[in-house]
DNA sequence: GTCTATAGGCAGATAGAC
DNA sequence: GTCTATCTGCCTATAGAC
């Protein structure tokens, strides 16, 4: 029962491997799978190339551990959500604060940012790419079920439909927010989703 | 008084150069801007790479090229709706079916996966992008405003912020879509979006 | 686990002939 | 306009010493 916050924390200051993955992330994150190298984290790290690959043989492996430590920490923050938040509508709005946090460290999505890169990734990592969306779509269409049951969140379609929508929307606004510099851009997307989500809607 | 229809097609068949430009802008779309070189090119044509600078000296050249046809195109399109619907719905379903149209080719929309690459464009290139989406949500604002006027369209906030809303949530479907290979993922989102503008809401 | 050194390839780009 | 030839630099990746 730790004091954990519902944070989709990045940071880890650990062993070597998962330094290079905390830089590589935020490569990743803020250029692109495709625009940063080995020679790029070797230099933040202020290590040799080659002590990468003795971590990472590949830059395929290397974005294999990112997305899957990504994904993992992603998982463990929405079993967190989960845990303590009963309402529907709490939990949504806890589910687009975790996508505001990447944000509000002027990083896209890594997921978000690999889609744009997917003809071009290696199969396990497009596989991967996958599975967190299918993640999301899974604890959104979840929670929207059980807001649905409770009359708590009101929506047209079916909720795989809908945790489809808020999951495209909230990945397009980041998307987008960041090429303005502008958080309010997404902040106003995902408050006015969010709104049109509640029944109890004061708009 | 062509029979021109409100496509936003991307085909010439011209000269060198409008040639090069088509492989490129299908590269870029498909794979991001720094995922594709000079020799991909020169292989489709079948020409060097050499021929290919003589058109576009440097990448960001090429680059700026790209973006600048793209967006003439769009806003060429833009008019060519607003020349013939009066109607604001019909004129955001024309809209939706512009960007539907680029999926349907299995594209991301231009300035949306160089909006992924945004950190690692050329300057030039990050404000052609940023003047892509002011047109976009020029355009929509006042297709909205009309539509408020007129009554047959509703929405919460300010006709920009409600533009600002559609576009992201245009690009951030495509680009989730795009790695579904599943088309409906975007006309599913697009039709609840337009769905909820519309005042004679069937739904 | 980290280093030096290097391989082999591809990137963007240029010179100069035709 | 397009070619051949070439440059420089960076890329991923490996061998082998410490």
């Amino acid at each position: 029962m730790s004091a954990e916050p519902d944070t989709f924390d990045t940071r880890t200051g650990g062993d070597t491997a998962e330094r290079v993955l905390d830089v590589a992330e935020r490569l990743a994150q803020t250029r692109g799978f495709n625009a940063f190298s080995y020679a790029d984290i070797a230099r933040e790290l202020d290590v040799t190339k080659a002590a990468l690959h003795y971590h990472f043989p590949t830059k395929a492996a290397l974005g294999e551990a990112l997305i899957s430590r990504y994904t993992t920490r992603f998982a463990r923050a929405l079993e967190q959500i989960d845990a303590e938040r009963p309402d529907a509508n709490v939990c949504l709005e806890a589910f687009v604060d975790l996508y505001a946090q990447v944000l509000a460290e002027d990083r896209m999505c890594l997921c978000g940012v690999l889609a744009a890169d997917y003809d071009t990734l290696p199969e396990a990592m497009q596989i991967q790419v996958i599975r967190f969306f299918d993640l999301n779509e899974a604890w959104l269409a979840a929670v929207l079920e059980r807001g649905l049951d409770a009359g708590s969140v009101r929506f047209a379609g079916s909720a795989k439909q809908e945790a489809q929508l808020i999951v495209g929307t909230l990945e397009g606004a980041m998307l987008v927010a960041r090429t303005y510099h502008d958080e309010r851009r997404f902040s106003g997307t995902a408050g006015r989703l969010l709104a049109e989500l509640r029944v109890d809607n004061p708009g």
